[in-house]
DNA sequence: TCAAAAGTGTTAGATTTACACCCATGA
DNA sequence: TCATGGGTGTAAATCTAACACTTTTGA
């Protein structure tokens, strides 16, 4: 192979992975102290490095499918964060990603062995090097595409309830939202549907359980929130 | 310095810039033929290499300046592309930019210079690598910002009449506005003055020319087309 | 004198928001 | 029996969209 570009130099390219979970009627986002230098003990987004033999997409799967085992994730791109002296020690220009995940998927012995925990998105701590700034901006990102796309589904069971949706979606909003507008608008989508059971856990009544038919939504997709 | 990551690949790292301009009553942007191998003859967006001692969006500011000589350039990120073959020869990861001049402000001679034409993005040939995602990506984030934000007077001169604003949310939007819907909307915003010069260029009566008032906009930034 | 762009208000319809009570159940 | 969350409809207010004619002037 040929090199066209002697002239220019290289740099260590990162893919950093801000994954979102729901529990507790709380956003959450996956942290772990880094457990490398630099910044050995900092809180920390969990990342790793493109190789050369795939793109920077399948470098973030991969660290996803790293981290969590899982598959089929959903997972959007937040942007590059190339500031000099972002990594105190070499020159690393760092892809940030977004995904969504349902915290009861990820197994909880795995998530310890790797040393992450779930943090209410609220209450973070302080995070090494510019991985607060990655944060900000794949929230904000987040809460645009969870208006327009039904994606919100992918961070709670495949069946769920009214109340839970809405918290969610309180939760990533950080408003209050009214409850009868909020039912009337979701009864609009044909492909949130209502299944004949019932979620006893969250309260003495009991609430209807929904789910999310992607099949419906493809054929007339028309989701706003 | 210490290495920490030797056992990692390091990448070649550019910048692409997707430069909108107005003119015409159409979006353009700049691109020309590629003058250096692989792929040259080919049409394509400006760029550039990242050097170790800028950070990323100074080396698409740096780039911007290359081409054009102007400063205060508007720049927003577009995203990181990274498929391992988007580039014939080498690794090469490319951050792209959108950026937003007034047509009138570059010197035409130096746009000859670098080789570079305003394209009708309408009528766009093929473009070189995956410049073409960049560019589609760019249109739609572009899209997204210039409704919320008033970022749209960089495509216009100082002074504008309210029909070459229509036309170019009409250019951007790629739908016909009401006439008197839009001019009512401007009226609710302070900022965008009426001055009491007249522009005799595009009609015989001659429209009022306006400005957009940006300490105005500051105390009361409540922006929405 | 006429073609071409500038400028100007009103109304119907659609969307959004605010709001309060009864129900079923487990503790 | 009572505290807790589940479930339901209406009306006012706001926003959006549709629409047509007069003015000015250079060619």
């Amino acid at each position: 192979m040929t090199t066209f570009y002697q002239e220019f130099q290289k740099v260590f390219l990162s893919v950093d992975c801000i994954i979102f979970g729901f529990d507790d009627n709380k956003l959450k986002i996956l942290i772990g102290k880094r457990q490398m230098d630099p910044g050995r003990g900092e809180w920390s987004l969990y990342g790793g490095f493109v190789r050369n033999d795939e793109s920077v997409d399948e470098a973030a799967l991969r660290t996803l499918n790293e981290l969590t085992g899982m598959r089929n994730i959903y997972m959007r791109q937040v942007g590059a964060f190339g500031s000099v002296d972002r990594d105190p020690g070499e020159r690393v220009v760092s892809i940030a990603y977004y995904a969504l995940i349902n915290v009861n998927d990820y197994d909880d012995h795995q998530r310890e062995e790797h040393g992450v925990e779930w943090v209410d998105i609220e209450a973070m701590p302080p995070l090494y090097s510019d991985h607060k700034d990655m944060v900000g901006k794949a929230r904000k990102l987040m809460k645009e595409k969870i208006k327009t796309e039904p994606v919100g589904f992918r961070l709670l069971p495949d069946l769920f309830t009214l109340t839970q949706l809405q918290r969610l979606y309180e939760a990533v909003n950080g408003e209050e939202l009214d409850k009868r507008n909020f039912r009337k608008r979701i009864k609009e989508m044909d492909f949130i549907e209502k299944t004949d059971l019932i979620d006893k856990k969250g309260s003495k009544r009991g609430a209807c359980l929904y789910r999310f038919n992607r099949r419906t939504y493809n054929e007339f997709p028309n989701f706003k929130l």
